[in-house]
DNA sequence: CCCCAAAGGTGTAGCGTTAAACCTATTTCC
DNA sequence: GGAAATAGGTTTAACGCTACACCTTTGGGG
């Protein structure tokens, strides 16, 4: 018991030279404490679950997405710091398999990515502290932190149309209903009003957040009557986008200007390097980390945070004069 | 005990009806067996650590460089199949901070990169079964999963003369010893031999396994006379060079081939799509996950395994006809 | 009819840790 | 000088699970 309390630094009942004793003989036999029995008392474990989706087919972590990739990254470090673990854990859109996370005494959750109502059901079912990243569902139950969609998508297609493109198109993933992906059209349509410009739904392309879908996409932006600029709502898709038009010979910046969303890695190494909307993937990570470790040392952070975004102008944007 | 007997499938001693009743009982009272508890008795945890490495700055996972994120995501997904559950894990190159794995007990260890010898001593002081992914560490404690550097270095060489390049450049990370890069360095002397070219150490430029270094190496290979090719030991590095090239005005492939190494998603979003040396990463780790968890089932496998390679053709290479 | 085996199940202990209660010298205070 | 507080521990029990030993009933075989 004195050693417990030793370790844990309770040293309230401990003289200085029993703690010299007690330190001596852990760095000798090189003990460890064992978690799992600790976990088992305690009821709690110091691990945070961190659930990303799963690929289209089910069956991997969608990691791969240097989106996802690079959040982890930054809540891993966060959590770190402050003496949690990470346990990475896969969800299906449509919930199940959650056991683990009770399982193992999961102290809170942090959720990337958009699923169907079930799974939120399960998760406040679990009841422990949640963190929904990119989320709009509105429930008490959980924290959320995100970016101001719609301002963001608003000052993108702005910054497009203050270069004298008018006719923009918007290339998005699948729009379901209440999602990050309808603020943001809620921005641009926004955009489109101020400037005069009549909103047309063609110019509105809707696929998913693939590189496949960029590529495809280039062909239905091709096809549309004066239009010389796209606004891409994920890095990924205007990486296709660059792709797809290049093949069909389009020069970039001169006959399309094309934004992303997200400033990833990959956003400078395409070519053109993509002018894009930053939110500072890595900072959102850490504070989501640092906001659940905020929320388990009982300093309560606000229900709702948002991080800042800025425009970063690289080379896929041309002025165009009025013609 | 029954009910433990039941829920780990030793019906041995168990009549239809109690199985029944148990089962309707774990379905009404939602119950989840503790995993900690189990752990604590059993001594094992169905955990897998997965060791990456750290970011130069010492603070976050390197998950942001897609090869890891994508051998990690392959691990998981072989690791679940089995029932397992992924614990990720950073290091330092020096090693240090392990503990962790004692403490949760884990089962295995993967690990991913090269690390200091140090490292290595303290991995085998845990005595767990262990699989290094990329490495060259001969000791019998460790198991092996790599690809053959030496030949697909050689392959991809010999390619880029086939198609009529005689200077041809090697863009790599930083040279230690009795490691990856020192392989693929070995075959592409090997190819220079074969095909009668002298070999110049100055077409070796080394740097890091970065974006960065590739931009910053287009400058010193437009710099070497009679050189049109440059094969990199990443397709980051690549990635990178192609960039750099692109600022300096020249023109891929009619002034420089590129290829790169391991089939990265980006490797098809950079312009132009990049030929290069597929490895299967996703496949690699998946591999690693089997590997792992036959050994935890007492089926051995041998001690090195490799993976097949193979070159993509995309449109970063062009044949040059003699001068 | 008795003995034995099998089927089906219960009882006990222990994994490593910590909260809470308890114990024993000192020291402090009036 | 005596009560009370303090420092520095020790003891006990419990967390949820499983290995192992044990118990009871039933059904044959000789």
């Amino acid at each position: 018991m004195t050693v417990s309390n030793v370790i844990n630094g309770r040293r309230a009942k401990a003289s200085d030279e029993t703690v010299e004793r007690i330190k001596a003989a852990i760095e000798t036999l090189g003990y460890t404490p064992n978690l799992s029995a600790r976990s088992l008392v305690s009821k709690a474990s110091r691990m945070v679950g961190v659930l990303i989706p799963f690929t289209e087919d089910q069956n991997q972590l969608l990691l791969n997405n240097p989106f996802y990739a690079e959040i982890v990254s930054g809540i891993e470090s966060a959590l770190r710091e402050a003496g949690y673990y990470m346990m990475l854990s896969g969800v299906r859109a449509d919930g199940g398999r959650l056991e683990t996370l009770q399982s193992w005494n999961m102290d809170a959750l942090i959720v990337l990515g958009v699923y169907k109502e079930r799974l939120y059901e399960e998760l406040k079912a679990h009841d422990l502290p949640t963190l929904l990243i990119d989320s709009y569902i509105d429930d008490p139950h959980f924290y959320r932190l995100g970016v101001d969609d719609e301002a963001a998508a608003y000052r993108a297609t702005r910054y497009l149309i203050e270069k004298g493109h008018r006719g923009v198109a918007l290339v998005t993933g699948v729009i379901r209903t209440d999602g990050v992906i309808e603020r943001r059209v809620a921005g641009y349509r926004r955009t489109l009003e101020e400037a005069g410009i009549a909103f047309d739904p063609a110019r509105i392309l809707s696929g998913s957040v693939t590189f496949d879908w960029g590529v495809a996409a280039a062909e239905q932006l091709a096809a549309l009557p004066e239009t010389t600029a796209a606004f891409c709502t994920a890095d990924l898709i205007a990486a296709g986008l660059l792709a797809g038009l290049h093949r069909l010979g389009k020069r970039i910046p001169e006959d399309y200007s094309v934004m992303g969303f997200d400033n990833l890695p990959i956003s400078r190494m395409v070519y053109p390097a993509l002018t894009t909307v930053d939110q500072s993937i890595l900072g959102k990570g850490q504070l989501a980390g640092k906001l659940i470790t905020d929320i388990l040392g009982k300093n309560d952070p606000p229900r709702e945070s948002l991080i800042d975004f800025a425009i970063v102008e690289r080379d896929s944007v041309a002025i165009r004069s009025r013609s």
